[in-house]
DNA sequence: TTTT
DNA sequence: TTTT
């Protein structure tokens, strides 16, 4: 049967994004995410971050390259994959992933603005969500939303 | 600034879904949902039930009114909307619906497989989400996993 | 069979929390929470906002009172709630809140921090998190994460 | 700032709980969660299944031991927990668990019922989740939802 | 190592 | 109006 796997994550890129463009022509980006909480502990207030290696497929890694830079604030949704191999000592090695199929800038605008220029983001993205005038994923010079699944021709927001 | 607007429910549908066709072609399915919780009052078990309007729209409309089918149990993931209106004595009225994007058949398969007959869903869906063998979502004989973004052409898994 | 019924938002609040003591010493504080989305429709950048009820309990609705504030950007989790009741022209009128049971500030410290002055938060939380050192819920100068479950006496982390 | 860090899984347990009663007394139970999706390449079904580490912590490890199976049907609530250490080869290792602070069990009552006898599930549970008559978790002889904070005197439902 |  |  068919179950369920999805995380969410709020968190600040540890890194710029890296991109590699695979065989086929896929785009794939990664960059790692904290995400912090606090607790206290003998009156002290601690801080424990977990890291999350963050993967980002097709044209979804585009806008990845584009928007998210290190430092910035970003909702992330996706699910869990975990790789194995076996390493040259032959052990088995695991590596878990988050494949993001969505995520959201949160912060301020100026926090993620296009540095380069033109605010034209947003583009001919069609109608998919409602009765007319509703839509699922939408991208904008505040807020910046994209999905994995969205048509790259008229999902580049920009 | 972009916002979160996610609900994730698992519950049985109270009723079958609802079709209607709108103008421009457009399908749109609704049913209720019925999510219960139970807890203990006075060395009782009491159950505690609350019912949600969920709304699918296009493809997944018609998905919806094919296979979900009252009482079973499916998981269901989408935002939360409130339409309003003013009512006949000048009242306003709001009413708020889950817009699902995505829904999974939970329970066992012979609790949802396709009682008309053949089963040969999973149609020609192309690969989206990663780097040649992986996909977001999907459907099967077994667990039917569907989303609102997925192209009518290579959606519809039947 | 028990369901699952959760709401995850992220959003801005568009009044201060009112708050409210009711008959046995809870508290209960509300807020109206923004989500908003950008799309583009005829070439027209278009923002579309969802407005939630939210609603908090006991514990957590003195900390709401004390630390989220008109404007701030909050993470809210909770569960779906709808209410009715007759109105005075016998229709049944439905309210849908968001009961939450977690919320996080986001956003800038400066954003949120304690105006008032001192920055002893964090109390006397203990640890139920794990193995000794982790905790699920935790309160701080930046950050402010706080549960329903959390017991009054440790939970108010301030 | 704090961060959210959120895991959502609904699968099926590759084994019975493996439960271990640490130093201080604190059980921890561990356990693989199987979650499957399906899509078709070539026109044949395919099954893709991704196994998570599930670790439980305290009065939610003894609930796990007792009423969680090889083979049943969960919903999973909880963390990433990325663990590290050197392996005697000098390589960094990495482990990732999710650690959950909620389940409850879906399917069939037949699923899970006690099978030892007794059904006096729900135990003294005190009220704690709004104006004197709701509840944020709850166990009962079907559906069985649990959560981390639960206090260990109120929340063994049992 | 689950489930269908 | 579901489910157990």
């Amino acid at each position: 049967m068919s179950g369920i796997n999805k995380v969410i994550l709020v968190g600040h890129l540890g890194k710029d994004p890296e991109i590699r463009h695979m065989e086929g022509g896929v785009s794939k980006a990664s960059f790692p995410l904290a995400t912090s909480e606090f607790y206290t502990k003998d009156g002290q207030r601690v801080e424990q971050t977990e890291w999350h290696n963050i993967v980002v497929w097709r044209g979804l890694a585009d806008i990845a390259e584009k928007y998210l830079h290190k430092g910035k604030l970003v909702y992330v949704e996706g699910k869990l994959r975990t790789r194995s191999w076996d390493d040259k000592e032959g052990n088995k090695r695991y590596m878990t992933e988050v494949v993001a199929d969505n995520f959201t800038m949160l912060g301020r605008r100026s926090d993620h603005e296009n540095q380069g220029g033109n605010e034209s983001y947003g583009g001919g993205n069609t109608n998919r969500g409602g009765s007319g005038n509703s839509r699922d994923a939408a991208g904008g010079s505040e807020g910046l939303n994209v999905r994995a699944d969205d048509n790259p021709e008229d999902d580049l927001p920009f």
